[in-house]
RNA sequence: GGGGAUGUGGUGGAACUGGCAGACACGCUGGAUUUAGGUUCCAGUGCCGUAAGGCGUGGGGGUUCGACUCCCUCCAUCCCUACCA
């Protein structure tokens, strides 16, 4: 053993140990639980940064630890690999995205093993790989084939310079990325799945789960779903005209009705009203114009059509307003300003009347609750049951029902690109169909060059008489079901094997939090698909989930614009992996934000290095040196010992796991005194060994060498200790003595003791007799084996 | 506008169910080793006070024997989301 730690040499040793004995595989073993301990697959975008440092030092901090406590664990890693940048790279470096894209993967991979993640490589997933897209078009078709997806008509950005389609990200102020043109909207067919068919199992499935409570608020916000009535308005033309509303008990203040600029009754209204369609015109530039900007002002056109009032038959004008939308109920509305802020605003602007009908002492607009007034037949009722019982007088004379509305949409998957896999669907005569044969992989030319798909003529253009889909599918697709496909990644014949449904559940998954709505909603979305289909057990893909804070530089996000990114490289070259993981561990709480320091990580680098120090002292020591005392440096690591097992645990608090393998450290340290040891053999060798175990999830490496080098064990032989080990000695209790409820004293005392025997000693005690003299005791207050507090007047 | 998170020394952060506030680190100060720097080791380090003691967890109020922790209210910062009837 050397006596410097170098942790270059180490660490390179113990991962080709690692790679030879295949020690991360994981097959099916019965005989243990297992768990199934997942992180988000990054992006092969070429580098590592800090935040997958982060988020894998966790979940490789969680699998070891589950291995040690006797679970069969699996840990997979794989590429998220269709994308964006693949193709701008291309573009810019003239390499094909599929070249591009397996040298980053080749790379990366590299970077993850030399920080000594323990994945089992054997089932490694690329998802632009064929092998695995091709099962994503198998199973697109299952969808087909149960209706849920189809094609329907929806906006994309277009930048008429480049003549193609933009994604969000690409249209600055209005503006192409690239070209720099103002972009057009544009109207094409494109492919959708139908989330909301599942919309109430998503929403009632997060009841089971145990998720974070701001990521299941999100998703539940995110679907949207809200009980009102559909009330059907007869006009004064012969047609009529329904709106939808959460607060039908509102109805008596309906003072104007709402439709969309996109209510298809517009264009009739059109016919006899040329002012119209300038006022279209106008609202359409202020939508595409200011189309990012939060608050459009409230405008509104009035029409000469009237709806009539279901209850008080009153004719009701109906106007065009800009903050109606088409595509949330039937994208009319019934105006409302007493009792809704946006109605009250455009009420006030258009002079419109404003009529109080839920009595409270707050000023209008009021939205909450309280007892209708002006309400002829309603007024005293409260607003829930003025809600059923108008909906039910309505559902009489007017074609009125109680539903319920959600503000989730269907999912267009369609993405007009490259890089992405084929949707495999071909038309005939303008009719969809499956395609003839699968898979239909992306197309290569010989000398390696490409061109988007609907530029590739024989692509297509397959055969007379039949086109081929041109677009690809939306990459949210391949992480849908990547986690599922992991355990049969070498299965080529068959999706979805034996071994999926033995690791599924993912037990612990963990991320960033900007996942929380669109990933990890369409994953369960597919899960629940999946398992309709046959093809999985389960109602829920996840059972937990972590979500990870941001790795931060000076308070801020690292961004490439912002300059102020960390390069995990080359602190991995002169620190170590053990230290950057310590570190990535240590700083912060996993669900917080990291502060990025190099201070920070030079200690734990200093605290690897104390260990180191004090292993090759313990190594050199013989069994004369240590000394008799017995049970006294166990006793002193015995809280820490139940903290770091709780820790890991129940709480997932990796960083206060450090903190304390720090304290048993320094408490061994101390040990050693000018004296000679003040700690037995065995006792130190217990707490010491135990040191190594704790701390062996966190820092691999230097752990797994120490294990072997002094211990003479093999760290993956080791176990977690048992329950006993986590067990104290009770047989003297510290308490705490509070006079006024403020610490005077601790004493230990033995816990054979009564409580008032507790008590005179704790009065005798020098200074909590001080500040007792001369005052009456009003009260005791005794929590056994915890704390006496004496109240004085 | 809505939803959520956070607020504790000079800094990152501890304090699990109300019971020793500031663990563990960083930084800083002093000392030892060293020709010097770095490394390493030792001591100190919330604020006021010589001390006894007092004050302190964003501000104010409350519940309690006792509040960083629970309740009310206000403020600040960050994130998500957005005219969803």
């Amino acid at each position: 053993m050397k006596e410097t730690y170098n942790f270059n040499q180490i660490e390179s040793i113990v991962q080709k140990k690692w790679k030879t004995n295949n020690t991360f595989a994981a097959n099916i073993d019965t005989s243990k639980p297992k768990y199934y301990c997942l992180s988000m697959l990054p992006y092969p975008s070429g580098n590592l940064h800090m935040g997958h440092v982060r988020n894998y030092s966790i979940g490789d901090a969680v699998s070891r630890y589950k291995k040690l406590k006797g679970f069969n664990v699996l840990q997979p890693m794989g590429w998220d690999a269709f994308g964006l940048p693949a193709e701008n790279a291309a573009i810019n470096k003239k390499v094909h995205p599929q070249d591009w894209t397996e040298e980053n993967i080749e790379h990366m991979k590299h970077q993850l093993n030399s920080l000594g993640f323990g994945y089992d490589w054997n089932k490694e997933i690329n998802t632009s790989d064929q092998s695995y897209y091709k099962f994503e078009q198998e199973l697109f078709l299952k969808f087909y084939e149960k209706g849920l997806a189809y094609r329907k008509k929806s906006l994309v950005n277009w930048d008429p310079v480049d003549k193609t389609v933009l994604a969000n990200e690409q249209v600055i102020d209005g503006k192409g990325w690239r070209t720099g043109a103002d972009v057009e909207l544009k109207e094409i067919e494109t492919w959708f799945l139908k989330i909301t068919d599942y919309a109430d199992e998503l929403e009632e499935g997060l009841e089971n789960i145990d998720w974070p409570e701001n990521v299941k608020n999100m998703q539940k916000n995110w679907i949207g779903k809200s009980k009102g009535t559909e009330i059907e308005f007869e006009t004064d033309k012969n047609f009529t005209l329904k709106a939808f509303t959460t607060r039908p008990d509102t109805i008596h203040g309906v003072t104007f009705f709402g439709i969309s600029p996109n209510h298809p009754i517009v264009k009739e209204l059109m016919q006899d009203d040329v002012g119209i369609e300038d006022f279209i015109e106008e609202t359409k530039q202020i939508s595409s114009a200011e189309a990012d900007q939060a608050k459009a002002d409230k405008v509104g056109y009035k029409t000469n059509l009237n709806i009539i009032h279901p209850i008080s038959k009153q004719k009701i004008n109906v106007w065009i307003i800009n903050y109606v939308l088409m595509d949330y109920g039937t994208g009319a509305i019934m105006g409302v300003p007493g009792h809704d802020e946006r109605d009250f605003e455009f009420a006030k602007k258009y002079d419109i009347a404003i009529k109080r009908v839920i009595d409270s002492e707050a000023e209008l607009p009021f939205s909450g609750s309280g007892p209708l007034v002006n309400s002829e037949d309603l007024n005293g009722l409260m607003p829930d049951e003025a809600f059923d019982k108008i909906s039910n007088i309505l559902a009489e004379s007017n074609d009125a029902k109680i539903l319920y509305q959600y503000r989730l949409r269907d999912w267009g998957i369609s993405r007009q690109r490259y890089w992405g896999c084929p949707i495999p669907m071909e038309y005939k005569d303008g009719e969809a169909r499956p395609a003839s044969t699968l898979p239909v992989l992306l197309p290569v030319n010989k000398d390696g060059t490409y061109e988007p798909l609907h530029q590739n003529e024989s692509f297509r253009y397959p055969e007379p008489g039949i086109e081929r889909e041109t677009d690809t599918f939306d990459t949210f697709m391949e992480s849908s079901w990547y986690f599922a496909r992991y355990m049969s990644a070498q299965n080529n014949k068959k999706v979805f094997d034996e071994n999926t449904n033995y690791w599924l559940p993912v037990d612990l998954y963990i991320g960033g939090v900007e996942h929380a709505i669109l990933h990890l909603l369409y994953s369960r979305f597919f899960f629940k698909v999946l398992r309709d289909l046959g093809l999985v057990e389960g109602d829920e893909p996840f059972k937990k989930l972590l979500t990870q804070g941001m790795v931060l530089k000076d308070g801020a996000k690292m961004s490439k614009s912002k300059g102020n990114t960390v390069d995990p490289k080359e602190y991995i070259e002169n620190y170590g992996a053990d230290s950057i993981r310590t570190f990535m561990i240590f700083a912060s709480p996993p669900e917080q934000s990291l502060e990025w320091s190099d201070n920070g990580l030079e200690g734990c680098h200093k605290f690897l290095k104390r260990l180191w120090a004090l292993s090759y002292r313990i190594k050199s020591l013989k069994d004369e040196d240590f000394g008799e005392s017995k049970d006294i440096l166990i006793d002193e690591c015995k809280d820490l010992f139940i903290k770091i097992n709780d820790d890991y645990d129940k709480r997932l608090n990796l960083n206060t796991v450090v903190s304390s393998c720090m304290e048993i450290l320094n408490n061994i340290n101390k040990k050693f005194t000018a004296k000679g040891i003040e700690a037995s053999k065995e006792d130190l060798m217990t707490v010491y060994d135990f040191l190594l175990v704790a701390l062996s999830p966190i820092a691999p490496h230097i752990t797994e060498n120490l294990y072997q080098e002094v211990l003479g064990k093999e760290l993956q032989e080791a176990k977690w200790p048992d329950k006993k080990f986590f067990e104290k000695n009770e047989s003297e209790i510290k308490y705490l003595i509070q006079v006024n409820g403020k610490v005077r004293a601790n004493i230990m005392i033995d816990s054979a003791l009564s409580e008032e025997e507790v008590k005179q000693l704790s009065k005798e005690h020098e200074n909590v007799s001080r500040h007792l003299e001369n005052k009456d005791i009003i009260k005791v207050i005794f929590i056994k084996n915890k704390l006496i507090n004496f109240v004085h007047s």
